[in-house]
RNA sequence: GGGCGCGUGGCGCAAUGGCAGCGCAGUUGACUUUUAAUCAAUUGGUUGCAGGUUCGAGUCCUGCCGCGCUCACCA
């Protein structure tokens, strides 16, 4: 429920006055000859003063009254321009709503009249008519701005709390310009995506969201229920397995921009749900999807920032191609300086990175090929790879989607033969030290497959839900054929982050996922008191009265014996009632017991619980 | 989940354990070419929540809530 403040207090005020007069506060329709930018212009082409005839729409940014005459910015989304509001051109009736500021700034206004040069210098419109087109009544944060000679202009009193920013993050965009080109570039960037993958011939597809069985990558999902269908159904974590049956349907190239959802831990580059880019291309290897790669990259930064050379985090990135590229084997041995070759089995990696004081946080356990892509690169190199940098040729045993290497089996030595055998044709993409994508000549033999996703199940048995599982259908699919193809997946708003410059994946995502916010003062008081205590014991409804009682004095240290005795009554009955323990209303503490509930501070109030309920929703 | 940091009027920020202050915004008034307008006066705070220590807490301690950074997790 909103309970204004003293400035929203005010804003009403306004309303009412403004309606006592007879102002429409929120009429439906106004208009609008020209945007604001075409307004300059079409003054810029005839400078003839009186002659440009505008009317133009916008909210309110700056008002300042000088008496007689008042001046004010507003602004659209092309721009902003001053009004110039002067007593004997508007009227002394109108004019006075400006005068008294009944006008606010952050009110949506249409001002008419025609557009002029101040004595300053700056384009403004002559306002003959100024028209309320929305009443705003929550003041939005005050950004100043001051236009330096140079042109550039410095902000006082910025809006930056994150926390708000994310949460009302129409307040932001409102406030903050520089937050509205972020996602008129995000937009521009994925326009130019599609563009580029239609122009190479490739079909845009849309795949289901929710899937009876999860696969294509290793997150864990998310869980959902059909209840008609009495099914359970996972949230996509990747689109592949959906993608490439298509391929066997007999498309040449597919490709689908779309959101997955992981659920992991967030981080600056990871949110839970995300936008993926995924495309497969028959009868191209991973060689040629690398060459789309870079030229994708190349021309959505060129048309995004007008050129394929960026500036990310104050370095200059050049994504024209080629890009440097080499197999992590190489990799090892330029960063590391030692051919992991040499050491064939996860044992004896292990020994030779503790020995080489490479192993903080390594798990002896865990498979070669973990160790290699996820320690090795993860933590030691891939923060090293600032300019775009291809990384191929993977392990096999964390590749299950991706074609052995070529080459001749049966020349070399034994550690080239073994290097064949355990490494697949994948890759990834790096840039400024972040993982941008990944990539693979896609299996397509379904007795490999299969073996592969057995041979997953039984590496990853223990962690089982990051398995892969086991999609049968996926195997029936490739068994009718599917053809050679090369796969490729990469992380949308990454990217748009090394063209917006923003260093959190926050800043590129509209509505980033945060906690449940903090109860506002209307809540109910004394909540996070008990329901800390409630998390803490309810739980562990075995453990005998005298240990609950311990535990609830110990997180209530303030309350009284009574407090403690009674919640502990209600700590012995079900689970159910104990997570409906709700607490405290009018300031006053209450705990909940079979049908009643008492008032804790002294005497027992009977209240039934149907009441109870009822009086605080 | 661990570690570190932060939370003070609408916004941005101060305040050795000792009267909660400043700027912007707001309100009232002056001003017919301002632009971070200016000038004069002025309103507004239970310092995230609940406790504790203390003669005295925004500050110290405990728990909780939220956010940020970081580590872990995340092909």
């Amino acid at each position: 429920m909103w309970q204004p403040n003293k400035l929203e207090k005010e804003r009403l005020e306004k309303a009412n006055r403004l309606e006592a007069a007879g102002v429409l506060l929120y009429p439906g329709r106004c208009q609008r000859t020209h945007t604001v930018a075409e307004a300059i212009e079409a003054f810029h082409s005839d400078e003839a003063p009186g002659s440009t005839y505008v009317s133009v729409v916008g909210r309110i940014r700056r008002l300042n009254s000088k008496g007689k005459v008042s001046f004010a910015h507003i602004e659209d989304e092309s721009g902003r321009v001053q009004l110039f509001l002067r007593l004997n051109a508007l009227g002394e009736e109108s004019y006075e709503l400006v005068r008294r500021k009944l006008i606010d700034v952050d009110d949506f206004v249409q001002a008419s009249g025609t557009m002029m040069r101040t004595r300053a210098g700056e384009i403004s419109v002559d306002t003959a008519k100024l028209t309320l087109l929305s009443k705003t009544l929550s003041p939005l944060p005050v950004v100043k701005e001051q236009r330096h000679e140079d042109g550039s202009v410095s902000e006082y009193g910025e809006f930056k709390d994150t926390e708000t920013r994310y949460r009302q993050r129409y307040a932001d965009l409102a406030v903050n310009k520089s937050v509205r080109e972020v996602f008129i570039k995000r937009a521009r960037t994925i326009k130019a995506l599609r563009d580029f993958l239609d122009n190479e011939g490739m079909l845009e597809v849309e795949t289901p969201i929710l899937q009876p069985l999860y696969g294509g990558a290793a997150a864990r999902p998310f869980v959902t229920h059909h209840n008609q269908l009495h099914q359970d159904l996972y949230l996509r974590i990747s689109f592949e397995l959906y993608l490439k049956r298509l391929l066997v349907g007999g498309y040449d190239a597919v490709y689908e921009i779309g959101r997955d959802f992981r659920n992991e831990g967030v981080s600056y580059k990871h949110n839970t749900e995300f936008t993926m880019l995924e495309f497969y291309k028959a009868y191209i290897d991973y060689e040629g999807v690398m060459d789309i790669t870079e030229r994708m990259f190349a021309y959505t930064a060129e048309q995004v920032n007008g050129s394929s050379r960026i500036r990310y985090q104050g370095v200059e990135l050049n994504l024209a191609p080629p890009w440097k590229r080499l197999s992590i084997r190489e990799a090892v041995q330029a960063y590391l300086d030692f051919d992991y070759m040499d050491f064939p089995s996860s044992e004896a990696l292990y020994e030779y990175l503790r020995a080489h004081g490479l192993a903080d946080g390594l798990d002896r356990d865990d498979t070669w090929g973990r160790m290699i892509v996820e320690h090795l690169l993860g933590n030691h190199i891939e923060e090293r790879l600032i300019q775009p940098t291809i990384v191929k040729d993977y392990p096999r045993d964390v590749s299950p989607f991706a074609k052995r290497i070529r080459g001749d089996a049966d020349a070399g030595d034994e550690k080239e033969r073994l290097y064949l055998a355990s490494h697949t044709e994948r890759f990834e993409f790096f840039i400024h030290g972040m993982e941008m994508g990944n990539a693979f000549t896609e299996l397509n033999d379904p007795r490999d497959q299969q073996a592969r996703f057995v041979e997953m199940k039984r590496l990853y048995d223990e962690d089982s839900d990051e398995t892969t599982p086991l999609d049968e259908d996926y195997l029936r699919a490739m068994r009718f054929g599917m053809p050679p193809n090369g796969g490729f997946g990469s992380g949308v708003d990454r990217m748009v982050m090394l063209l917006t410059d923003q260093d959190s994946i926050r800043d590129v995502l509209l509505y980033p996922h945060l906690r449940e916010p903090a109860p506002s003062e209307n809540d109910l008081r004394g909540q996070f008191m008990l329901d800390a205590a409630v998390r803490q014991v309810e739980y562990q409804l075995d453990l005998p009265l005298a240990e609950k009682k311990r535990r609830i004095a110990l997180y209530l240290p303030q309350a009284n014996a009574g407090i403690e005795f009674r919640m502990a009554n209600a700590l012995e009955g079900s689970l159910a009632q104990l997570q409906n323990l709700r607490v405290a209303f009018a300031g006053e503490l209450f705990v909940m017991t079979d049908e009643n509930f008492y008032h804790v501070e002294d005497e027992l109030i009977e209240m039934r619980i149907a009441d109870f309920w009822r009086s605080i929703t």
